[in-house]
Parts: structure tokens; C-alpha cells; sequence
DNA sequence: TTTATATTTCTAGAAAACTAGAAATATAAA
DNA sequence: TTTATATTTCTAGTTTTCTAGAAATATAAA
């Protein structure tokens, strides 16, 4: 994974909406939830969760899937485990065995 | 590691100048690099440079050292493998194995 | 004790992100 | 085909972040 792609993962984990929507999703398994389960959750004004949404799914952290009215966000787990591959690689070389 | 804690972690690493601190000093192990030595890797300005530091040093991903006029930055690993444990735990629970 | 080196703090303009109400779109149910 | 539900897009004001030059501080060397 290239540094930019990384930091911008990063970016959008680093701000506690977005953090707990895909926390949420995380837990929630391959299946996801609908926006409005989330927004149940959270709490957060329609318009400012569907932004916070819009972004982790423009790096790719969550895809979204429809079934009728309803929309299903889904986290991505290959990126997720990319991205704590990226951090483990950077970390566990020779610098924690010192 | 709370969501507010670990969303201001990923915060900071989510700029592509501090992310690639943070890797070089990660890299660097617990000896870790003069703020000179980072700059002539990464080009910045002195004043930009110290700014993305900083960051990382207030969410405590990075702590400074001072030998005479040398600042050392270390990179904490302690932090790092917080955080990549928390990705883990949300991670890896049901949703995976489904 | 003057000069050089290493780095930060101050500053301020430019760019980006955050927020939420209102309007719009997509789909289904009545 | 009208109405209700689910969600997004538009918009704009507010706040935050980014950036880098200039000035300041800390320390060592001459």
C-alpha cells in the first residue's frame, strides 16, 4: 500500500463519527447496515451522516449496496486488514525486537 | 483505547508528511531520528516540518529527546500497537470468519 | 562572548473540513 | 398516481488545518 492511499484511509478513521460508523460496521459483519440503523445509533443529523458515509466510501473503507429503499453500508475488510498490515509492516521489523 | 483517543491518533497519521514521519521513525527503531535527519528525507520546510511533529507528539504517537542541540523524535510503539490493536478487536471478532 | 547550528514559535493568508437545514431523488406502499 | 419512507445532494456559514517566512530560543563551538 502507497503512503498516499494509507494516509487517506487514515484521514477519514480520524474523526469519531466516521470512527464509530465503521466500528459499527466492522462488528456488524459481511451483511453491513442501513444507514438508518446507523443513524439510529449515532444520532447525527441525516445530511452530516450521509457526508461522513460518503467519505469513508470514497476511499474505499465502506461500499454501499441497496435493496430497496434501504441502503446497506458495508465495511471493506480486505482494505481494513491492508491497512493494519500496512501499519504491522512498518512497525515489527527490526525496531520492537531492539 | 476509546474512540476519541484512537480517532485523534488516526487523525494525525491521516496527512501524507506525517504518516511518512511516523514510518521513517518507526523504521528507525527506539533510537529514533534528529528532526535535521527527517527533514533532509522529506524536504519541508523547517516551520512545516516542526507544525506535523507536534501533532503527532500532542496525540503521544511521538516523543522528543533533546541531546545538546540535536531533538531526537522516537516513535512510540507502545501507541502504534494500541492502535493496531483496536483496529484488530473490531476487526476480527464475528465478522471475518462469516 | 561572539558566532554558528538546530529547532521552535509566531503569524497570517489560503485551502479544506464540518455541520445541518432545505430541496431533491429513489423506491415502495396505499 | 398519490403518499410515505429512506437517503442523498445542494448550499453556505463556521471552524479547523495547512503552509512557510520571519523572528525567537536553545545549545555548542570558536
Amino acid at each position: 500500500m502507497q503512503i498516499l492511499h494509507a494516509s487517506s484511509a487514515f484521514k477519514e478513521l480520524g474523526h469519531p463519527t466516521r470512527l464509530s460508523v465503521f466500528t459499527l460496521l466492522v462488528k456488524a459483519g459481511h451483511g453491513g447496515l442501513p444507514v438508518g440503523r446507523l443513524q439510529e445509533s449515532l444520532q447525527v443529523p441525516h445530511s452530516t451522516l450521509s457526508h461522513h458515509i460518503a467519505k469513508l466510501t470514497s476511499v474505499g473503507l465502506v461500499k454501499q449496496e441497496r435493496d430497496g429503499r434501504v441502503l446497506y453500508c458495508i465495511a471493506q475488510y480486505t482494505h481494513l486488514n491492508a491497512l493494519i498490515d500496512f501499519l504491522q509492516d512498518e512497525c515489527c521489523s527490526d525496531a520492537v525486537v531492539e
